[in-house]
DNA sequence: AATGAATGAGGCTTCATTCAT
DNA sequence: AATGAATGAAGCCTCATTCAT
């Protein structure tokens, strides 16, 4: 027992995380049924209550999950270097191979995030608003050391997460680029974009 | 009658349509319900079915029209000057002026667009691609004549078309840039990311 | 239309009350299921919300009606004479009276009415002292008159009104005793419990 | 094992049934639920089944037990006097003290016994009209040697244990009138109502 | 054009109960 | 004896839509 029954425990939560994931990725949350969720692990409805308490904790799991990897991710990257330019290159790599490695939370914590109760919603956009500043950060420390030159560090930042997440929405596995050339080609759009010299 | 109901009618119908835009807008089409829809107008909910046959009906007229605005906006843009630089430019002030003017139904048309049907969904997808090829066939031809430099031209195009679709999620009125130093800040940071010389 | 229309509406409103009220008082608010309500008035379980926005609101509307009709008669009982003993007999009459001709009313104001919310359950509880207090004003006046000889007024109205809710539990039309009987005996025996000289 | 299990044994049915008599008293059989009354006991709700094989049959040794308790208390009270006056004095002493030591009980056998099987109904109703009749003997004793004067025995007896029956809706034992005034009071009442000379 | 009413489908969730551990 | 998990049934209610008026 013990080991392994919560290693069971914690496997059904996972189960059931990952196929809401793909629901919510795909058709949303609202459009997203415990039904369907329930029949994508193979249960009836009923038995997901075992395991969280309602639908919104099921969002509410994702989006936490996915939203502390990033902020840590992002923060290593901040640190990886003394070198602003270095910073952002590292930062935009993880930022591009988060959305494409998770395509799915990068969906649903950029499009369902609004159906979570207010003090959730609060909270993701509160981490979100963290992970945003990190790369503010690097782009406000370069430009000062004349590193970097954009009219505006906030829309700036916005603008290089706004193109990572829309990498979620149109990268493919399949597509005509492999993930390491897209990685390495935002890179340069990024540093291009911050007006790097 | 005739002139005059006809623009009633049409009248009726707009209102309809741009109560749904809030609405759809602010808490996706699936959350959004023809009850509240109708309340937002004045309405029983029965009314609504005298101006559009369905939910799904409103909510392709909100996409139609609002990519229709934007292909033709585009491709102004694109013939506005012989000039790839120029044309560039237009087609970024005219791209962000439209998600900064067009909030709503820029949200409506990037994040809900999924819940059209299958046949409408394609249509959408059609334009969208359409728009997308206006702003890729600028850059690939300013890249030719050595004024731009980007790695991959369908990348560089999202890269631009998503830093403008996230203008109409964090812009607001009230924030602390004018819609116009927004629009002159992202074509300096749109120019920069396609690596104009 | 008109009148016609209004009076359809009240009577769908009326007959949904009284199916309701009737399951109500067989198996109790939380044991009647909407679908079973529907089924007695020939309905879709969601067609009983275009009359009432919630099961419990038509438990409210049926203890707010009964309780208003039985606070109306106790009043009317209690200033049917200047003589004490003729109040309480006027009082006790039309209580058995009313525990006898709306025998499910009174089982449901007295059995379920803790099953409404708390806002609810204050205005029947209230109502409910109000009534008491009419008889216990009754009991008072007649004692300082020395007409009734009881320990303690609120003990004594208190029987009273217990003994005709009990009514409302045994009492069956085709029962040994006719309801006049049963009225005339209540008379008596309130009489004597009041110590009536 | 033996002695001691079985004690312990009987002490968690005792421990679940006094669980279960707190909330179906409050709030109703059917408004109480097994995970409420398992987390009462501080168990889960499946730990229940070890004890009692179903809900009802919780409410059924609730209704029991508290009928076999009256029925033998309301036979030593009939058989305590020769006097009917004194049995009568007696019977009630011992149905009001019942009422209100009792008042969860009392509470639940007078309002959720409908929730029994038929069945079991059945046999809780015989027991409740055997502690009936006890009470219509002695009425119908004392009418006989011109003791008591009532218009019906059935309606006296009636109204006599309705009385009491309502005590333990509405004492409270942080009320104005400590448990004994409550009782003495009632002798007097009940006394009066039986029209004693 | 507007709407009150009806409805079938389905929403999320809770229920009492069972069973393997 | 206890319980985590599963489940079929059912709970209340909302949904988009239809239709007669």
């Amino acid at each position: 027992m013990g080991t392994r029954d919560l290693g069971a425990r914690r496997d059904a939560a996972a189960t059931i995380k990952k196929a809401a994931l793909s629901l919510f990725s795909d058709v949303g949350y609202e459009a997203a049924s415990m039904r369907q969720i329930a029949a994508a692990v193979g249960n009836q409805p009923a038995s997901l209550y075992n395991h969280y308490p309602s639908k919104e904790e099921i969002l509410w799991a994702i989006c936490e999950e996915a939203m502390l990897t990033l902020i840590t991710r992002g923060q290593e990257a901040a640190a990886s270097s003394p070198d602003p330019v270095e910073q952002l290159r590292a930062f935009v790599r993880q930022h591009i191979r988060f959305h494409i490695d998770h395509r799915e939370e990068a969906r649903v914590i950029n499009q369902q995030m609004t159906r979570l109760g207010r003090e959730r919603y609060r909270q993701v956009t509160a981490m979100r608003d963290d992970y945003e500043r990190s790369l503010r950060r690097i782009l406000r420390r370069g430009a000062r050391r004349g590193r970097f030159h954009v009219p505006d560090y906030r829309m700036a930042s916005y603008a290089i997460l706004a193109i990572g997440m829309h990498v979620s929405v149109w990268y493919r596995p399949d597509g005509p680029s492999p993930a390491s050339a897209v990685v390495r080609h935002h890179e340069q759009l990024a540093l291009q974009l911050a007006g790097t010299r």
